[in-house]
DNA sequence: AGCACGCCGACT
DNA sequence: GTCGGCGTGCTC
């Protein structure tokens, strides 16, 4: 029997594929083979070697080509992702291709991992010079004049300089050139002098370096989290080691790269989904070869090589980008703790609102807690009020209170910001005379009126409508939008306060590429104004003039059938609340709701998060719900309901025996809490045990089973393991 | 997933 | 008469 080589393909299957070696070259695990697959070709990873096929020897194809001598994915990121995909229950390729950047899911040679940076031709001086050109091509030329500098950098500087580069370089105003090796390190700035707390956090961390230990970071906004990530990077890179830092977005991470270039003056790699593939690829060879010595990415960069790995550190570890939402459904912060085992390295997870999962795990001693309470330069933590709606007058939803603190913040010069988790005018359109209310045709749920476009939107599926000027069911005229949305309260405010500015700040006005920098940009600027926004402003972006944070409109939060919903509400709210009076200036929140007296919004604003998360625990643990028990959620939708049920009748008898045998509990077929999404029936199957040991072992062989189903044919499926959100 | 094969409706 | 709908099967 000739040696066997096992591979990964990049397809949604629970196999690997069997193939003979390549005629040249010793094939590895972690290198890529160029193989025979189906009608045409794939790129796939070498994962075992010498294995015995169970496939007839007349079956097997022989591998094409051996496209990598030395293994692209080293030792530890192969044990790390095999591990992951049975973890997540996921396919195995697709594990595998979620690690690799496009670029190197192809069959051609590896870029060459020396940057290449734009910079001016001779004819670019002379028409930088001569003053030629306007508007983005200027700021470009300018820019490149100052130092050639790369896709990254760029991208901090001027976020739309791509098209300007196309328009420059096809004039031969500028060109593609290598950076030359010894390109200047940045100037390094001062660390600042670390708090008590901070240096004590710092110790922790450091007495660590070398093995593997999480440790959860829980620092309230302003707190100074990035000054301990920064001086442990800075330990950590002093050893010649790397660091991982993962973000949960990347509007986040233009701030943090300048500020870990500025103190670090090493090479900073950025990884994000809207770098171009090939600077991708560059950035994670050079991860791979460990040059690259700090690495800064979201979601997927934590599947970034680590060969001379020292730290992980995951910030703001509670955010839900974390969690893959599709295809291989992974867990970025769980991830980053299994490579953080693989490596040997200290993880360390920071967060001003832990998620409840990290709180349990410090609790069972898993993770060990450091704590940063106090605001460095004695920043007070802002007042947060609580405003009763029940019989006071609105104004468009806004109490008198309310406006009042808005007057006041305006009248200082201060800026103000409301925050309301809805984009649109409305979120109902309803006839006054039958009782009708617009609702989108395809999942049933009431469309979002949106008065500047004149349409009803559907934020569930996008479906447009034009906006009816009669009711459709009984032709009177008297639509009336019922509650409000971020446009409404915009338009509210802006002719309340006329004198003032009124900026929204949503998805919709945020659009183009630059515009939230913008926004931002002028909001630093010291006049007074009134934000309205959405989710979008909860991040940590720092206003400095801010000191009015209304929150308006969270009362669904309070009473969502989702059992995750009161913990993101306590998160958001003390995100949101975070905004206000960062720098000098004491901060004011006020809290609008119809249930003043609900224990988690008594309990958050007279205790904090810390006390709420503790209840919110205990009340999960009195439950048995997670973290206390393990879940795992298989979805269908297809467009005939029958083929939901049909499926999902046939997963649960395939699970009954072990189910009986193993103490899993299966709640389900059953609706999914949107039974009908753009114009698809859906439903779900939610299998719990206590031990997730006994989970996996039941689960495994059934979500193999799954894919040999003929009715998993006409659904569309997935099995989410610790799902987020059961939608 | 991606692709081919295969059998039934409204069109050049 | 065909173009094309998606059901079904397969990928080492």
């Amino acid at each position: 029997m000739p040696s066997v080589l096992r591979v990964a393909l990049p397809v949604p299957l629970p196999t690997l594929f069997d193939y003979l070696p390549p005629a040249a070259g010793e094939a590895r695990p972690g290198s890529r083979v160029l193989v025979p697959f189906g009608r045409g070709k794939a790129v796939g990873v070498v994962v075992e070697t010498e294995v015995e096929s169970a496939l007839g020897g007349a079956r097997l194809k022989q591998a094409l080509r051996l496209l990598d001598d030395t293994p692209l994915l080293d030792a530890e990121l192969m044990k790390t992702l095999a591990w992951a995909a049975d973890y997540w229950l996921g396919a195995p390729g697709e594990a595998y291709a979620n690690a690799l950047p496009l670029a190197l899911r192809e069959d051609k040679p590896l870029p060459d991992t020396h940057e290449e940076v734009w910079a001016l031709t001779v004819a670019g001086r002379s028409a930088l010079d001569a003053g030629s050109r306007k508007g983005g091509s200027r700021r470009l030329l300018e820019t490149l004049a100052a130092a050639p500098l790369g896709a990254a950098e760029l991208h901090e500087r001027l976020p739309d300089w791509r098209d300007a580069a196309r328009r420059l370089a096809a004039a031969g105003l500028i060109e593609r050139v290598r950076r030359e090796a010894d390109a200047a390190p940045q100037p390094v700035t001062a660390a600042p002098a670390l708090s008590a707390e901070q240096h004590a956090a710092v110790d922790a961390v450091g007495a660590e370096l070398g093995r593997f230990q999480p440790f959860l970071l829980d620092g309230v906004t302003g707190s100074g989290k990035t000054e301990v990530y920064l001086a442990l990077i800075e330990r950590v890179i002093a050893e010649g080691k790397q660091a991982l830092l993962l973000v949960p977005e990347i509007g986040l991470a233009p701030q943090t790269v300048r500020r870990v270039r500025e103190r670090l003056g090493v090479p900073v790699e950025v990884l994000h989904s809207n770098l171009a593939e090939g600077d991708r690829a560059r950035a994670w060879l050079r991860a791979r070869d460990g040059e690259a010595r700090v690495i800064l990415g979201t979601r997927s960069a934590v599947f970034t090589p680590l060969p001379r790995a020292g730290l992980i550190v995951v910030d703001e570890e509670h955010d839900g980008a974390y969690k893959q939402q599709e295809g291989f459904r992974y867990h970025a912060r769980d991830l980053a703790l299994l490579r953080g085992r693989a490596l040997g390295v200290p993880v360390l997870l920071g967060s001003a609102t832990p998620s409840l999962e990290s709180l349990a795990n410090v609790e069972a001693g898993r993770y060990r807690a450091l704590h940063l309470r106090a605001r460095p330069g004695a920043i007070r933590p802002p007042q947060v009020q609580i405003v009763d709606m029940r019989a006071q007058r609105l104004e468009h939803g806004l109490s008198p209170t309310l406006l009042a603190a808005v007057a006041d913040a305006v009248a200082r010069g201060e800026q103000a910001l409301v925050f309301r988790n809805r984009r649109g005018y409305a979120p109902v359109l309803l006839c006054h005379q039958c009782g009708w209310h617009a609702e989108c045709p395809r999942c049933e749920h009431p469309l979002t009126l949106h008065a500047g476009r004149r349409q009803l939107i559907c934020h569930h599926c996008d479906y447009h409508a034009r906006l009816p000027e009669h009711c459709p069911s009984c032709d009177a005229p008297d639509l009336k939008p019922q509650g409000q949305g971020t446009e409404r309260l915009e338009e509210a405010l802006a002719a309340r306060f006329p004198d003032t500015p009124v900026l929204r700040i949503d998805r919709e006005t945020t659009r183009r590429r630059d515009a939230f920098d913008e926004l931002l940009e002028r909001l630093r600027g010291e006049g007074p104004a009134i934000l309205v926004g959405t989710q979008m402003l909860a991040k940590g972006h720092d206003l400095p003039n801010l000191t009015l944070v209304a929150i308006v409109g969270v009362d669904e939060g309070l009473h969502s059938v989702d059992f995750r919903a009161s913990e993101r509400l306590a998160q958001l709210i003390v995100q949101v609340a975070g905004r206000a009076g960062r720098a000098s200036k004491p901060g004011r929140v006020i809290l609008q709701t119809h249930h003043p007296d609900h224990p988690l919004l008594r309990q958050l604003l007279a205790q904090g998060y810390a006390a709420a998360a503790k209840e919110l625990l205990a009340e999960r643990r009195s439950v048995q719900l997670p973290p206390y028990m393990h879940q795992v959620l298989l979805r269908a939708d297809a467009h005939q309901r029958e083929h939901v049920e049909a499926f999902l009748h046939e997963a649960y008898g395939m699970l009954l025996p072990a189910a009986a045998q193993a103490e899993l509990a299966i709640a389900g077929p059953m609706p999914a809490p949107m039974p009908l999404r753009a114009g698809r029936h859906r439903g779900q199957l939610l299998v719990e045990a206590g031990s997730r040991a006994v989970l996996h072992a039941a689960l495994r062989p059934w979500a193999r089973g799954l894919s040999a189903l003929p009715s998993a044919r006409r659904v569309r499926w997935s099995l989410d393991v610790d799902p987020v959100d059961l939608y």
